[in-house]
DNA sequence: ACCGGGATGTTCT
DNA sequence: GAACATCCCGGTG
């Protein structure tokens, strides 16, 4: 199994962290993916940040240890996962390439019809991956809390990462802000 | 292909 | 009571 990538990897600005993760590998068990889309939030900087003002119950985990999984529940039926930065700061984990595992990910993914319905989303990746509130928190170096990491397979980020505004921010919320980064040309980036 | 709307419930005002 | 870091389905062209 390749190296988690370390702590000290996550201890760095969510802009600055976010373009690196791309290519990395989120790995469960048997199954595994190639991070292909990710957004950096800034936390109390950042009017779009579920920790923009301070923490409460439900964001917690993005103020406690970097290299943890941030996981919240939205619009009454899904799922998103970030990994956290420390402080309030984090990257959220958008899109990736399904690699291994796939059978599991279509049982986790009924509705999905091809590979690229997979885990083409914020949602659809933890659908695929079978993550929900329970693995809030889970660590992503040592793989406590659920066996979810993020591992380094030698592939290194693109040297020319697309980029542009984050998705569904309403207005005021830091919606220009061009914090969200993916792998130019891949299927697998949200729509 | 594109577009509009419904689902569904937690969180915070 | 409104907003919500979304997804899916069914309409139309």
């Amino acid at each position: 199994m390749p190296p988690s990538l370390s702590r000290e990897f996550y201890q760095r600005d969510p802009r600055v962290v976010a373009p690196d993760l791309l290519n990395k590998v989120l790995v469960r068990g048997a199954r595994r993916a190639r991070i292909v889309e990710v957004e950096a939030y800034c936390g109390s900087d950042d009017a779009g940040s579920h920790a923009f003002r301070g923490p409460t119950t439900r964001n917690a985990t993005m103020f406690g240890p970097a290299g943890h999984l941030y996981v919240y529940f939205t619009y009454g039926m899904h799922w998103c996962a970030n990994a956290v930065m420390g402080d309030g700061l984090a990257v959220l984990l958008r899109a990736a390439a399904p690699i291994a595992g796939l059978d599991l990910m279509y049982a986790a993914r009924l509705k999905a019809r091809r590979e690229r319905d997979l885990l083409s989303g914020p949602a659809k990746l933890c659908q695929g991956f079978d993550i929900t509130t329970e693995h809030d928190g889970a660590d992503l170096v040592t793989g406590r809390g659920g066996g979810i990491r993020i591992v380094d397979d030698g592939v290194a980020p693109p040297p020319d990462p697309a980029n542009g505004v984050r998705i569904g921010l309403a207005p005021g919320k830091g919606e220009e802000q061009p914090w969200r980064w993916w792998v130019p040309g891949d299927p697998n980036v949200s729509r």
